[in-house]
DNA sequence: ACGGATTGCGCAATTA
DNA sequence: TTAATTGCGCAATCCG
């Protein structure tokens, strides 16, 4: 990491008298205004990240909502008439009940893999 | 915004010359110093939200996988039976097929509220 | 008018 | 050797 600020003055130590060194900080300056640039830029496309995210994430929270609410629906209205109005042999002995509650259809696929 | 570098020396008008001087400016020393350490903070705070969200959101995307896997499970195992085994009848009326198609259930609730 | 917080800017040391 | 970074101090300004 850099050193301290100001210590003593130049003392001309590096074999350039005024001229190289001026020239030289004033490369420097620019180096250091273009550095700073590139971290603030950095820093702000950060603060637009975390808005992104924020949104995308809202989007999420909604889908899931939704669809938590279909699959309730589902589950329900099925359970309700299965056990009125099916046949439990028609499903090959499937257990309905279970099939239903919870979350074990998870990581079932529609190709029904298994 | 702050101004342009050297202008011109404190004309003690102020009546410190070099004591009261000092002092304050070692007091601003303090507090620029603070003030960077904050905005270093807050800058790494921000870096930081932007990782928990990036997981957060994982976890939503897997999640809405997951249901929609379930979903579309429900919906072809039901509807490749209800044709076969089930009274239309039964079902008050409601047409299964357009019923299990699509998003047609959006905004339902389980509580069939509407 | 006071005092800390910020911020543009330059310097020098260090890194790459 | 040069450009990029980074800690630090100064002074102007902001903020309350």
């Amino acid at each position: 990491m850099p050193r301290r600020g100001r210590v003593k003055k130049e003392g001309n130590e590096s074999g350039d008298d005024s001229d190289e060194y001026r020239k030289r900080r004033d490369r420097n300056n620019l180096a250091v205004k273009r550095s700073r640039v590139k971290s603030k830029q950095k820093t702000q496309e950060t603060v637009n990240r975390v808005t992104e995210l924020r949104n995308e994430n809202s989007v999420l929270e909604e889908k899931v909502k939704t669809l938590t609410k279909e699959l309730s629906f589902l589950k329900e209205l099925f359970l309700a008439h299965a056990s009125n109005n099916m046949d439990p042999a028609k499903f090959n002995g499937i257990n309905l009940q279970k099939l239903l509650e919870d979350d074990s259809l998870a990581g079932t696929s529609t190709e029904h893999n298994k």
